[in-house]
DNA sequence: CGTGAGCGG
């Protein structure tokens, strides 16, 4: 379909270029922090979730080299955004900081449009924490939707280890400001084999559906978060916690409704009406998505 | 009252 150019706010509006197409160019998917922004400074936070405010405007103009080997993560991943949001409109973000690197946001290989989601890259694992614990959950610039943070998994280019299983539930009757990192949390402060959490949001307006999901490496205290958390509240609200449904098949395969996804069979014997005995395939169980 | 899909060269 044909894309319009958005409405952008002009103060995270791209240069204006001299093509009448109206497209934008990408040869730039990295942008990097150069000079201090003049745009406004972002929306508080709202009282009572951010524990520190933001640091003031820092008198450094470049960015300190980061540390990768000593410091841990330092990106942070960044969820439910707008076509329009750019690399360019994230660093203005959190320039004023002086603490953040770069910005990424992932594109399609073959359409190049984002795919809804990005990186921002700092200085120092801890400044990303600030701006993940101040900003997260809190009205983005020029936006009607809500900052959607969480900590990159890895850096750039690093390997992911192999990953057990994941043990989720599913977590209903959710206050409408609560985050992943809120849900994640409030888990983790218990459960120390929690890997993460999810809130599920509506894509085109960011806002909560009010419900989500979280991940345990041991299945132990995911059995026992079912009850022990049950009814417990999560900023304004008692969690409803329910086990998590099938998940989808992990594989790229697509599956239909009603269709057989999984067949469990044992080589047996068996003696037939006439006394004699012949081996075959039994049944023992299937599967089938349900209708 | 609701069972996503969200990790980059």
């Amino acid at each position: 379909m044909m894309q319009q150019p958005p409405p952008v706010p002009s103060q995270v509006m791209p240069p204006p270029t001299s093509d009448q197409g109206g497209q934008y160019q990408q040869q730039q998917q990295w942008m990097t922090y150069q000079q201090p922004p003049q745009q406004q400074p972002p929306v508080p936070p709202p009282a009572g979730w951010t524990p520190q405010p933001v640091p003031p405007p820092s008198q450094q103009q470049y960015a300190v080299p980061p540390d990768t080997a000593t410091d841990g993560i330092r990106s942070l991943w960044i969820g439910d955004l707008q076509q329009w949001m750019d690399e360019n409109y994230l660093i203005g973000i959190f320039a004023h900081t002086g603490e953040v690197i770069s910005a990424k946001v992932i594109r399609n290989k073959q359409t190049n449009f984002p795919e809804g989601y990005g990186f921002i890259e700092f200085v120092s694992h801890a400044a990303a924490e600030r701006v993940l614990q101040s900003y997260n959950g809190v009205q983005m610039p020029n936006s009607e939707q809500n900052f959607r943070l969480n900590w990159a998994t890895y850096g750039a280019g690093e390997r992911r280890p192999d990953e057990g299983p994941d043990y989720t539930i599913f977590v209903g009757d959710l206050a409408a400001d609560v985050t992943d990192y809120m849900l994640q949390e409030t888990f983790r402060g218990v459960y120390p084999s929690v890997k993460g959490a999810k809130v599920v949001t509506d894509r085109t307006t960011g806002r909560s559906k009010g419900y989500g999901f979280v991940r345990f490496g041991d299945e132990n205290e995911q059995l026992r978060s079912m009850t022990e958390m049950n009814g417990v509240l999560c900023s304004t609200r008692p969690m409803r916690i329910g086990p998590a449904a099938t998940k989808k098949p992990v594989s790229g395969q697509q599956f239909q409704k009603g269709e057989l996804v999984k067949q469990c069979s044992r080589f047996t014997f068996f003696q037939t009406p006439r006394g004699s005995i012949m081996g075959g395939l039994e049944l023992i169980s299937d599967e089938m998505i349900p209708l």
